[in-house]
DNA sequence: GTGAAAGCGCTAACAA
DNA sequence: TTGTTAGCGCTTTCAC
């Protein structure tokens, strides 16, 4: 078969290799295959054979016969997120380990597109990591149903999934805060949906209680940078001291509307966000943020989805849990109000 | 077949299809392939019973028999680096427009990875963009000879391409620079392997002389945030009032050692980067940048791929060229100095 | 240890 | 227009 332009040299077979090494096509298989079960000196021909012709098996044939294509998904909203860029990295890290491939499905941050890539992609991956989505529990679930699963950063009773300490990675933040001398912290919200969203406010206002500092709660915004410039109307009349953002492009979005307004950071008001993702250390000042471990949450996530592929039974409905710290940097100081 | 967790329940087949709505297979497939081809009440049956069975074509089956996976191959060389965020998310546009999905190759900045992540995507794809490589010309027009091919950034004789319009880029940036006063422009060059380094460095040179400014190449440097911090001692004794780096990333890595130097952007030393990166906007001064149309440079690669794909001759072989241009931001100004 | 043969789910001739 | 029949390239019983 020719396509585009000029004839594509097909590919040797199977069959081409035996024909070569003189043996039957279901030897050269297991020569591959199951390497013990063939005598050392035809495996020794066979491979000969193989290297002489350039063999390459056809992981579609492949793939066909056994059902494992060797790939798997990786689904998440946006791309163009940095947040994503570490998390894809260790994903690919943990998958090619294994000689996986992963398909990354961007949603684009639509529903729709999000279904469509999905349905695309479902039929050819022997299991998915949801890095993040739109779906609901149940929809989740129903896939589940079908493929192995794991998510990120979400819990779902009876699906395995890896998350981010927020507790202990709030905690630090606002004793951070606490000890520079802020006595309220105003937390700026992320999507409702979003599940780390929960936490992080729900570990807020426990931190807070405990260290005697007054929380209050805005939002939602979206976790965008324009949802960080929406925040700003949200902080009004009164601009607090310190602020906690949903995530660093929040945070960021929020700082650089302050600071065209005149607003002093962290003179004026100190910003925290949340994940570490790059631009975090390039902002100026530099933005203090609760970092997740992106590249290992992804490298985890594919690790125990292979695991599961492999027959592994996930005994434990228990999230896999990865540890944060805090990294200061200049957006928080002490408060020169109050 | 079990796996993992339980049954998983096998996907009704073309058969189970067939019986239910009392056809042959074949015009099963066919009511799904060439829904022309076949009555309309007969293609009423059939669609029927596949919804009712929750049919869903095996694409791996399909693939198998007509040698088309629907799949194409981007390369890049890190995903980690923001400029190809947006490449990506150009590139599954254009791609899930076709029905096609993008299989993300990443070389992580080393070549052993590149060519195994190659060898395992390859005989999946129908195509291939790269978006970088360090294989040689050579080794890639070997590839090219397998699989339709289209490279970006980079001429390769006989192998078609996208490209962005670097010495009008150039030329506005010089343009601006001189308007400005200066005199003197450094050139902080990428890597030498590097198609648009030598591009970029070359116009600069050009749209130096026909505007009577002095220019000066150093370098070259990694293209990343240390190779701009490295390219700072490049820069002695003499500090240039103006420079321009072979991407943001290196502007940006510059500024940054040079502000916590006490040098002063712009009023000190005026930097350009190129691309337009996320994060050329975030940091403070905002960088002046040659601003590339990332998005439209994956789409644009991906639609012509798939363009070849289905057979078109691309007569011409000269590359595909989009344009750049100026992002003016505060990375430039007047010098004080001279 | 090796070969023969059937089959994975779909498509593509070729007949009818 | 529809059905019949071979495959696509590989794996996997099942004999030998």
């Amino acid at each position: 078969m020719t396509s585009g332009d000029g004839t594509r040299k097909s590919q040797p077979t199977i069959y081409d290799v035996a024909r070569l090494a003189g043996v039957a096509p279901s030897t050269v298989s297991r020569a591959f295959a199951r390497p013990g079960r063939v005598n050392a000196d035809t495996a020794q021909r066979i491979r000969e054979a193989a290297a002489q012709l350039g063999y390459r098996a056809n992981p579609v044939a492949r793939a066909l016969s056994t059902s494992r294509t060797r790939m798997i998904a990786l689904m998440i909203s946006d791309v163009t997120n940095p947040y994503y860029s570490e998390l894809i990295r260790g994903a690919q890290l943990a998958a090619s380990q294994e000689e996986y491939t992963v398909l990354l499905t961007d949603a684009r941050e639509s529903d729709v597109v999000e279904r469509e890539s999905l349905e695309r992609v479902l039929p050819v991956v022997e299991g998915i990591v949801i890095g993040s989505s739109r779906m609901s529990d149940s929809t989740l679930r129903v896939i589940a149903k079908q493929t192995p699963m794991i998510v990120l950063n979400r819990h779902l009773a009876g699906i395995p999934s890896v998350v981010t300490d927020n507790p202990r990675g709030v905690r630090r933040a606002v004793e951070h805060l606490g000890e520079l001398g802020h006595e309220h912290i105003t937390y700026v919200a992320g999507p409702e949906a979003s599940w780390a969203d929960g936490m992080r406010w729900r570990a807020l206002r426990e931190a807070g209680h405990e260290l005697h500092l007054h929380t209050r709660r805005v939002g939602p915004v979206a976790p965008t940078l324009q949802g960080g410039r929406d925040a700003r109307a949200l902080l009004r009349p009164h601009l607090p001291t310190a602020v906690i953002c949903y995530n660093d492009l929040v945070a960021i979005g929020l700082m650089r509307t302050l600071t065209a307004e005149g607003v002093r950071i962290p003179d004026d008001v100190s910003v925290v966000g949340f994940d570490n993702i790059l631009p975090a250390e390039l902002v100026s000042p530099g933005l203090t943020t609760v970092a997740s471990p992106l590249r290992t949450l992804g490298s985890t996530a594919v690790g125990n989805l292979l695991a599961i592929i492999r027959g592994a039974l996930h005994t434990t409905d228990k999230p896999f849990v990865l540890p944060t710290r805090l990294v200061v940097r200049e957006s928080t100081g002490r408060t020169a109000r109050r």
